[in-house]
RNA sequence: CGGGGCGUGGCGCAGCCUGGUAGCGCGCGUGUUUUGGGUACACGAGGCCGCCGGUUCGAGUCCGGCCGCCCCGACCA
């Protein structure tokens, strides 16, 4: 992208509204803008970031064996009623009522209308297990919406459903998501913790949040090093190995892990390498049996012909959320320092001097062969302007482009996140910026 | 929902107490000057002062109502 013609609104200093740190660098960065409490547009570079997010969490399902679909984010209130559901769930449901006067609701979350698509297609045992996700808006009538992107009213969430034939397949579909939500945290650049928490108004019995560590968390947390050291993503755990989602939980279970609600001082004071730190809860995963297979009447044909209400989770990440939650966990006075993985662009281009032969040519030379990873800061300003603008967005990378090392044939390549800066060829900038 | 605060050019704010027809900084445009970490000067564009009603010769300013937004608390991906 050029800059010079993109909508990248950012911004020198900080809208009234934005109290914490990433939501003044959303805005001020130029990733969104609020259209109403709660609810906000995203803007090219934010959207990148999104999908960029997005991409992960979807190829992690995909690979633990999730199939992905696309729900509608309007339902018919008749499916609420079934689980009975509708009253329950409260103010907080967005309900809407089309021009017959049919009740409709915007969806906050969609364990019966997936159960439903169940229902309607599922007929024996041989079909499962199954499980299905998709990343869809949600909207949550939140009382207070706050904390910009991180506590929206709509928001953008990963959703999926498992459907065993009994609890030990629920288990093992239970795990399999846990594994690849810690995959997932990983390769988003991000430290996550499982913890056991209470299930909420989904409804079940076993339940585990994850929290990011950042330093403007909402809660603190304490924990066991050990989880620091674990590898999710290397081969250790198998997706199709029961002993090794086994072996996995058993990790996740045995380190101690709690937030300071359920903090316990004295299993804590076992605990060899103490970390603690604040967090902020990015995705929760949820077993509860029945509860919507049984209410719902979904059933299937089980091995004896009898039939039998699978069991089923559900697994959430707040991919909206993560947006706000990793500048939570990686920024400095500057601005934003993204992971590598999630960047709205690898690098950024600093044509210090637009108009001087050389100059241009070397920014135009490497705008091409980066097809567009980067973002070229192609205006005719200052680079004063420049270097704070890509601070502020933060690119893991910039190459500035000056007179000076453009005669020759050289630029500056620095690396945002460490600050370090070196003076290297075209061909040699493209290859670090390249190599992840 | 309880408590607190705020709505004035794109952004940050002053003006309101003590009514007299809107101002500052940034940003934006043009020109000159600069140019390696938010350059300087000049000129310029841009404002139903959140909305409705009231008081008044006159309302950004006073009174009433409404709407919106933010913060703290209870609740949540």
């Amino acid at each position: 992208m050029r800059l010079s013609r993109s909508l990248v609104p950012t911004l020198k200093e900080t809208p009234s509204e934005a109290q914490i740190v990433s939501h003044r660098l959303m805005l001020r960065a130029g990733l969104v803008r609020q259209t109403a409490a709660g609810i906000y547009a995203w803007l090219p570079a934010g959207w990148r970031v999104l999908q960029n997010i997005a991409r992960i969490v979807r190829e992690e399902q995909d690979a633990a064996g999730a199939q992905e679909v696309l729900m509608p984010t309007i339902q018919p209130a008749e499916l609420w009623r079934e689980s009975g559901r509708y009253d329950a769930y409260g103010p907080e449901m967005l309900r809407i009522k089309d021009r017959h006067d049919r009740e409709l609701l915007y969806g906050p979350t969609n364990e019966e209308m997936i159960t439903d698509l169940m229902k309607q297609s599922v007929r024996s045992y041989r079909e499962l297990p199954q499980i299905l996700y998709h990343i869809q808006w949600k909207f949550r009538d939140e009382v207070r919406p706050r904390f910009g992107v991180m506590r929206g009213r709509e928001f953008l969430m990963k959703d999926g459903y498992s459907f065993d034939l009994d609890y030990a397949g629920a288990v093992v579909s239970y795990r399999k998501m846990m594994l690849a939500y810690m995959r997932t945290f990983q390769r988003l650049g991000v430290q996550a913790i499982p913890m056991e928490a209470e299930s909420g108004p989904i409804g079940g019995d076993l339940s585990h949040e994850f929290i990011i560590l950042a330093p403007t968390g909402e809660s603190q947390v304490f924990y066991d090093a050990a989880f620091e050291r674990i590898d999710y993503s290397s081969a250790n755990f198998a997706m199709d190995s029961e002993a090794d989602l086994e072996r996995f939980a058993a990790a996740m279970t045995e380190h101690y892990a709690a937030t300071d609600e359920k903090h316990d001082t004295q299993r804590w004071a076992g605990v060899q390498e103490k970390r603690d730190g604040r967090g902020i809860e990015v995705g929760h995963i949820f077993y509860f049996g029945t509860r919507y297979s049984k209410s719902m009447g979904f059933a299937v044909a089980g091995r004896d012909g009898t039939p039998v209400h699978p069991e089923m989770g559900s697994y959430g990440i707040g991919v909206s959320r993560m947006v706000g939650a990793l500048i939570e966990a990686h920024h400095d006075d500057a601005g934003i320092i993204w992971p590598d993985s999630v960047a709205p662009f690898r690098a950024a281009i600093l044509n210090l001097k637009v108009g001087d032969a050389a100059c241009d040519q070397a920014a135009e030379e490497l705008y091409g062969k980066l097809d567009g990873a980067a973002l070229y800061d192609d205006r005719e300003e200052r680079a004063g302007v420049k270097f704070a603008d890509a601070d502020l967005m933060g690119h893991p990378w910039q190459i500035v482009v000056g007179p000076r090392g453009a005669a020759a044939g050289n630029v500056e390549l620095k690396r945002r996140a460490t600050g370090e800066r070196q003076e290297v060829s075209l061909e040699s900038a493209l290859s670090h910026i390249s190599r992840r």
